[in-house]
RNA sequence: GGGGAGAUGCCCGAGAGGUUAAAGGGAAUGGGCUGUAAACCCAUUAGCCGUAGGCUUUCGAAGGUUCGAAUCCUUCUCUCCCCA
């Protein structure tokens, strides 16, 4: 593979390569396996699809040849990362940070190649700096470095507050750099500060200077903000094969190619091929998300999911049938149960004025007819399927019966 | 250390003694239209009462004034701003 080759690849879906491409190429030019570093704080302790745009950046490395350091940041974890919000950060005790990442390792694994990729936990020379060590880092950078970050600018200007914390995080993101002196470290394009500190940071150590990489930041199923679990607007690795589908075939059209390009490994060719046919008209964009739903599925839970998670879905939304399965409840001794009651048993209701509501707007349906009055008993002589919404069923039915 | 401003429902934000379960917006949920898309239209968004009119709790916290308090008074907690 020429040089061309590589970098064409290593460049796709990148937002910026700093300090520029060239220095880039002249790195691929020395034809070795890179250090490529790559950093998380495990604060929580599942990973999203936001998270793997990155990761399939380190996987197309990884292809190339070139290995992957991993930064666990169990001891940056532990202060928090104040990046975007100034709230303040819940220090996290150490066990829960041991066992969120332990399933974000398993979690990340399911894209990058273990062979290829090298965990470093941050605590290694943290937990050792001691105070003396921590002030000879801090001596190597300076107020004025850190106030030049535009975030920061914008809150010192409209004199809005700024932790020391805050100031101090970057360094301990950068001296990850100076331990593992990686070739290049890659992060979400809100980490621009972050990643350049680690350049500055190695050279004043004496090192070479990291290339820096930013990927794009995800937006989320709602289509406006970036995906974050706060913002409950994210599609999370573990999501059950439905409900992955689901989300999925949820999200506005004009994210579909965005989606496919950032999460996805279908090739290129393939993925403009699709969205010229939907520009032309020729593909119905639905047709093009329910691939992007299925790509996804398999990714995560494999073909065989990804091909029932589809029909399900048809089913259900398309077809109006009802899905093949659904959780049941059992009333065991009694032969009726109020409506309003089975809704809030069953949490398809927050509590009964929420049941009453969602009845009186004509949400609710028992075995395919709307129940619109509150008043009304579900007799338990026979099943019967309660809908409610367009997504929430359940079957309900008496004790004595067997399944 | 001195001076000032503020805290309202999921969020933002109006309200300055009764007609206020509290305007408006955002968001969310439900319905309609569709392709579980967007846009758009409608409705809902404290709880309880077997549904019909009621009742109970809510405006940072605790007390108080009043027939009546989100609105007035006292104390407390927290946030922000200005000066030094």
């Amino acid at each position: 593979m020429t040089i061309e080759d590589e970098l064409k690849i290593i460049t796709r879906n990148v937002v910026d390569v700093l300090p520029n491409k060239e220095e880039l190429k002249k790195l691929l030019q020395e034809r070795r396996p890179l250090k490529i570093k790559y950093g998380v704080d495990p604060t929580a302790p599942d990973i999203h699809l936001g998270h793997t745009v990155v990761l399939w950046k380190l996987r197309d490395f990884q292809n190339l040849g070139h290995i992957v350091q991993f930064i666990l940041g169990d001891f940056t974890a532990m202060i928090g990362d104040p990046s975007g919000r100034n709230e303040a950060r819940k220090t996290l005790p150490e066990d829960v940070i041991r066992d969120n990442a332990k399933t974000y390792l398993d979690q990340v694994f399911k894209i990058l190649n273990k062979e290829k990729t090298e965990v470093n936990p941050n605590s290694k020379w943290f937990k050792q700096m001691g105070l003396d060590g921590f002030l000879g880092l801090a001596s190597h950078y300076t107020v004025a470095r850190v106030l030049e970050r535009s975030e920061f600018k914008d809150r010192f200007v409209n004199k809005q507050e700024i932790t020391l914390l805050e100031f101090i995080y970057p360094l301990l993101q950068g001296y990850d750099s100076v331990m593992l002196k990686n070739d290049i470290e890659i992060g979400g394009t809100d980490q621009t500060f972050n990643l350049l500190v680690g350049r500055d940071l190695q050279k004043d150590y004496g090192q070479k200077e990291q290339i820096v990489l930013t990927m794009p930041l995800l937006v989320g199923t709602d289509g406006t903000r970036k995906m974050s679990k706060t913002y409950g607007n994210y599609i999370g690795i573990t999501d059950a094969a439905e409900q992955m589908f689901g989300k999925a075939m949820s999200i506005t059209d004009n994210l579909i190619f965005t989606y496919f390009r950032l999460l996805t490994p279908v090739p290129e060719t393939r993925i403009a091929g699709m969205e010229l046919k939907v520009r032309s008209g020729e593909m119905n964009p639905r047709d093009a998300k329910a691939m992007l739903a299925s790509e996804l599925v398999v990714l995560y839970h494999g073909k065989e999911k990804a091909l029932a998670a589809s029909e399900e879905f048809d089913r259900i939304f398309k077809n109006k049938e009802l899905p093949s399965e659904m959780p049941s409840s059992v009333y065991a001794n009694s032969d009726k149960v109020w409506i309003v009651d089975a809704l809030v048993d069953n949490k398809l209701a927050k509590n009964k004025t929420e049941a009453n509501r969602l009845i009186q707007q004509g949400a609710v349906e028992l075995d395919g007819s709307v129940i619109s009055v509150p008043d009304y008993d579900i007799s338990l002589e026979k099943e019967h399927i309660l809908k409610v919404g367009k997504r929430r069923f359940l079957k309900i039915r008496g004790g004595k019966n067997t399944v």
